[in-house]
DNA sequence: ACAGAGAATGTAATCGTTTACAATTATGCT
DNA sequence: AGCATAATTGTAAACGATTACATTCTCTGT
């Protein structure tokens, strides 16, 4: 019953050539002839025959596939920039490994070991957080094979990029809610270590400072990307004798957090307060009230990835960073300030 | 530079024995003795030795490695339930191969491919909505590669599953509309081809049933899992003469939307009207109003299809259908009906 | 001291491809 | 026709592990 899958030698016994000819038509098929190619194709039909994978990868030292690590397999901010990562790789042949920065942590495997051990050939992080360690060894193994940063990355220009344009579109955002009227401006950051938010709050300061605009401390508020950081910074907002007018979330998800929040104490968003966001999750449009944010294309972000990963595996020496344009999503959740 | 990974060989050579012993060594300490074995450890760390998992896929006939097929990696429902799945797998150290079924479709290449040409061992499948002779295949596949199911099945119990016990979360859902008060309860379902959606409306038409409530057609409104379905169906709602007084959602997502545009026309959450939604993303608990629903346990639906596989991985023949409990979690979005 | 059992190790075939090189066949040109 | 050249095809050696089988070594009991 469990009969072995037909091989490249029953394909050519079939045909009544080599295998080598069966394996040139397979993968090359313009350097043999018309009537072998066709004698070839109807043997493969006739058997059934599958190439197997692992025979071609072990000969060709390649795995066809590519390891995309993120930080935490959970958040559903990064589902829609595998589909963009995915979508071009598996157009290219390629596989699509998946593994979370903490699992790989657990597991005691070096992360490495992906690169190293003949399962993947490159390698696409969308974590910005990892230990030096992990880094320098992913630095080393970057040499030989392709190693991108996507979305996140780390400092010191070491490895490839593509990112959204963080900049623009927090400037963006301040200058919106200036315009509408706003100067009390406040800012609910990520996590003190990411990348993403120094790059923001970065950019949110000297966005102030071009207009002009009081640069509080106080109404740079901590927190981390998540929903829960929003409540917090609902609570702390609560507390400031002097309130921010306008806030600029770091993550669509901090600004849910803390209009819920606010909500529940009978705070009126955009009444009493205007709140802005950034990603443009598919909810913001949603929300209640939909929510003013920036816009970064996400599928473009892991295509983008994907793309820069495939060309530096076929040594084309591609550019070394990428970067994604944002756009302002005006809504709802933002208004002119109470006079 | 680019010096070529040590080899079992040159562990071999460098502890002084064979790559036989080198071999089981590494795979079966046990029956090598106390000395060989610190040498060969010395020999591995002293090359920095990683095994090539090509060579031992084709030799072993293995990939170590499990395909997930989605239907649609955007959707962040399933990324939970990959954590799930994914913790699982490496710890068994197994690598988790990731497609979703419109790519695969489009991309021409047969499902069981992955299968067929040792890409991976076993697969897990996420999508019960898929078309019959790729089903077939995938039948025909699976007597000799572990296929399961996971949150949706086919019919017809040919593959082993793993699910959430839906008919018993919308049971407890009607109980809980009936108990605050209402008669008139009404359901947005899934797409209508879904499983989920056929078990789901069943089940919720025998709780009315069961309570003697009546069974509206026109309060058993169609759509999918979406926002959007949420939105229209709202706009249904509004246009009834007669209106359900509490709603039960087939999912989260489009409790969101159909609250989300009720208020946008003015119509207010419970107050006006009750609604429940089934899965209990992150957001439920955050959105305005924190939404009653069932909860699936996602992680361990994901946990538990892992173990299932890796289990008839090892021709141990276990269960062939898992139950994973909901529970009911009540929040701010059901109320008593207007008097 | 030695037979025999059991433990430890080595030898070499094997998994199913790809590809360098050799050998063959076809083609064009005078 | 005959030769040079190009286009096809075949032969056989890798790729790097695992493992059946053969061999050697280490004991133990008499």
């Amino acid at each position: 019953m469990e009969q072995k899958a037909p091989t490249l030698q029953d394909v050519a016994r079939i045909a009544g050539v080599s295998t080598a000819t069966v394996s040139r038509t397979l993968s090359n098929p313009n350097v043999v002839s018309e009537s072998t190619r066709k004698r070839v194709a109807d043997a493969v039909k006739e058997s059934g025959y599958r190439i197997n994978r692992a025979a071609r990868n072990l000969r060709t030292q390649r795995a066809h596939s590519v390891l995309v690590l993120l930080p935490d397999l959970g958040n559903p901010f990064f589902s829609t920039i595998l589909e963009g990562i995915s979508t071009k790789l598996s157009q290219a042949g390629y596989s699509m490994l998946i593994a979370s920065t903490n699992q790989v942590h657990d597991s005691g495997d070096r992360l490495v070991d992906y690169l190293d051990d003949a399962r993947a050939d490159a390698m696409i992080v969308l974590d910005g957080a990892l230990p030096v360690d992990v880094l320098e060894s992913l630095f080393e193994a970057s040499q030989s094979k392709p190693v991108v940063f996507a979305c996140e990355w780390v400092e010191g220009d070491r490895f490839p990029t593509v990112r959204s344009e963080n900049r623009r579109g927090t400037r963006a955002a301040v200058r919106l809610l200036h315009d509408l009227g706003h100067s009390k401006i406040g800012h609910i950051m990520g996590p003190e270590t990411n990348v993403l938010t120094q790059s923001r709050r970065q950019a949110f300061i000297s966005a102030l400072d071009e207009l002009d605009l009081a640069v509080r401390p106080d109404w740079i508020i901590p927190g981390d990307f998540s929903l829960d950081a929003g409540c917090e910074a609902a609570t702390t907002w609560l507390g400031l004798m002097d309130k921010p007018t306008a806030v600029f979330c770091a993550s669509d998800e901090i600004a849910f957090g803390f209009i819920s929040e606010l909500t529940r104490q009978n705070i009126h968003v955009p009444k009493d307060v205007s709140v802005m966001g950034f990603d443009d999750i598919e909810l913001a449009e949603r929300f209640i009230p939909s929510l003013t944010t920036i816009q970064q294309d996400r599928k473009l972000i892991g295509a983008t990835a994907a793309n820069m990963v495939l060309e530096r595996l076929n040594d084309e020496n591609t550019k070394f960073a990428s970067v994604v344009p944002v756009s302002l999503i005006v809504r709802e959740s933002t208004a002119r300030p109470k006079s």
